[in-house]
DNA sequence: CTGGGTATTCAAAGCGCTTTGAAAACCGAG
DNA sequence: CTCGGTTTTCAAAGCGCTTTGAATACCCAG
């Protein structure tokens, strides 16, 4: 069923049924009646691609995952994200679209995805420092907004974030007013913008504090549970093992946790742990009390926001630039606590 | 740039530039090699919604996210089968586009999606017992494919499933070969399929080694890590607790362990537990040594061989039914041992 | 040379929708 | 009645591509 044989039906012209079917107001309320009723009696949608030839639109937000992250589109995080942002997209009749696209060709997919005319705008997921995705984007002049941030860009481009400089540095301050001197940072991969600025919030706090940060108590890699068990394995090896650990996320954590058990240590007696938890549907930090300290941050809500905000840049594409930065919320639960002297 | 702009610097008809483009054999090869290199120079890329409305396919395949299941889309299990799912749609140049619906009005959402030509096909995820959406599809006589299968459908539809019924046999068995009578499934929750044949195999093992099963020891619910944790918590109180225990899927399967050390009990030593391991790139099961013993089954190669099967029944939607049984390995780690008596 | 086949190229129609510019229908005031 | 002004409806063009059916160019046997 289409619009022309709708239309016949009706014995109106296809532009009065389109109109009718798409609100606008010089078409009669009785004829509008007409019209919708034999539309949902027929069961008629619009072709959507025919109506994107039209007028020029997809209503496709486009995702870009490059072929490197092998765990990318897999990593818990970016799930609750894209869930956050499908509820968006799905109240706004917007559709997500997923392109997986190999590093060595990132530009040439948005330009391709845009050329092509098969999105209105895309999210950019994972920016890292001095992100060189940013800047294609922006100059192709398109509708993009970034999840996080990236250092050593100063093009004006729209971004949501959680102030994970100032969280990181709140969780270091609160180990060291429990009298934790050795804090280690489990931290995510280096080159990843967000870590960088927890590592500079981990920093600052050690350094208010006149301490030294010890470079083997500083770890990044891909915030894996292995990873955490692995770390913490490394570091109870130590002379000088830490009293407090910082992970990056409750994936790690959880690896961390599996190390200290190994070891017979306890969390929050013998060892603290503070955990960065973006609030993952399937990796909750407890229910009433949380199994880590942690500061929290919901992820999926951020989807939920860079969804509404790139929309609104679609709709306006000349508004200034938008951002919008997030604060964590501390949460303290029993996995920290007063320092131990020398187990 | 458009394919009219194109042809006109070429001095060339439409068609012609066309179908130097895709390749078709009635066009000079002197022809197409200058086309080409006219395309590359100036970037021409042919707008997808064009051509989708001129051939009648939009080369998208849709993943319909049920809004009930909170979750799902955050599934980590969820985010590996999609990853796997998108590795062979770039490989054969088609997109991926997700949809959020309300239960509701699911079996609108798929007619709506074919019918307006937004896809070619659509996988259907996480089927429950007496799955309607089966009949809904198959009645549209559409291409889609499920992962899993659907007890008490009838009606031919192509599939790829692992073998769960066999593979928790064989775990089950396992236990029992040690020495176990007191066995706990901790399984998904019940209305989908795949948990209720996962505790048929479960069931099938015990009384086939003359075991009663007892109630006290089944649970069923959404595999998260704290449903693992809450339910051993329970489980341990028990007069008569279990001595093994079956764990749906590692994410549970962490907070089974984290009961049971809270606890004071050793994996492998004080009781046993095999998880299902869907080999998540976020939360592998060891690394040389497996932490947990487990019936291994990759759901990202899972997710790629769908991809596959649904691209070839769109290419011949006449074709006989298909499916894929794939059987899961099980692997020993330290997490299993023989029975030990009363603690 | 010429005719008939083959290799190339082309103009135009069509995919299903929106939108422009014009026509028709309707209205109450003069 | 008639007329200017609203409403309401319409025919047709256009979005950018593929594809059909026809035309032209080319080639070699006769």
């Amino acid at each position: 069923m289409n619009l022309k044989q709708l239309s016949e039906i009706l014995g109106l012209s296809q532009t009065t049924v389109s109109r009718a079917l798409n609100g606008y107001p010089e078409v009669n309320e009785g004829t509008r009646i007409r019209v919708q009723a034999a539309a949902d009696k027929h069961g008629y949608r619009p072709n959507i691609r025919a109506k994107g030839l039209a007028t020029g639109r997809s209503m496709v937000i486009g995702h870009v995952i490059p072929t490197s992250s092998r765990h990318e589109m897999v990593n818990p995080i970016f799930g609750d994200f894209v869930a956050g942002a499908a509820r968006t997209y799905a109240e706004k009749n917007y559709n997500m679209m997923f392109t997986h696209a190999p590093d060595t060709s990132i530009e040439d997919s948005y330009r391709s995805l845009f050329s092509r005319g098969a999105v209105d705008g895309v999210v950019l997921q994972g920016p890292k420092v001095n992100e060189p995705r940013i800047s294609v984007l922006s100059n192709m002049g398109v509708p993009f907004i970034v999840h996080g941030r990236s250092t050593g860009v100063d093009l004006p481009y729209d971004w949501i974030d959680v102030n994970n400089q100032r969280s990181f540095e709140r969780a270091t301050q609160f180990l060291i007013d429990l009298g934790h001197r050795r804090i280690a940072l489990i931290n995510g991969l280096e080159e990843m913008d967000f870590a960088q600025r927890r590592r500079n919030g981990y920093m600052a706090a050690l350094q208010r504090a006149g301490f030294t940060p010890d470079p083997a108590l500083l770890r990044s890699a891909e915030m894996t549970e292995i990873y955490g068990y692995q770390t913490v394995c490394d570091m109870l090896k130590l002379d000088d093992p830490p009293t407090a650990i910082l992970a990056s996320s409750i994936i790690s954590a959880v690896g961390v946790r599996r190390a200290l058990e190994e070891n017979g240590l306890k969390m929050g007696r013998d060892i603290s742990v503070i955990a960065h938890d973006d609030e993952l549907s399937y990796m909750r930090n407890g229910q009433d009390v949380p199994i880590f300290t942690a500061t929290r941050s919901s992820v999926r809500r951020a989807g939920e926001l860079a969804a509404e905000m790139l929309i609104e840049r679609i709709n306006a594409p000349d508004d200034p630039p938008k951002s919008c930065l997030l604060e964590a919320e501390l949460v303290v639960g029993n996995s920290t606590g007063p320092v131990r002297q020398r187990l």
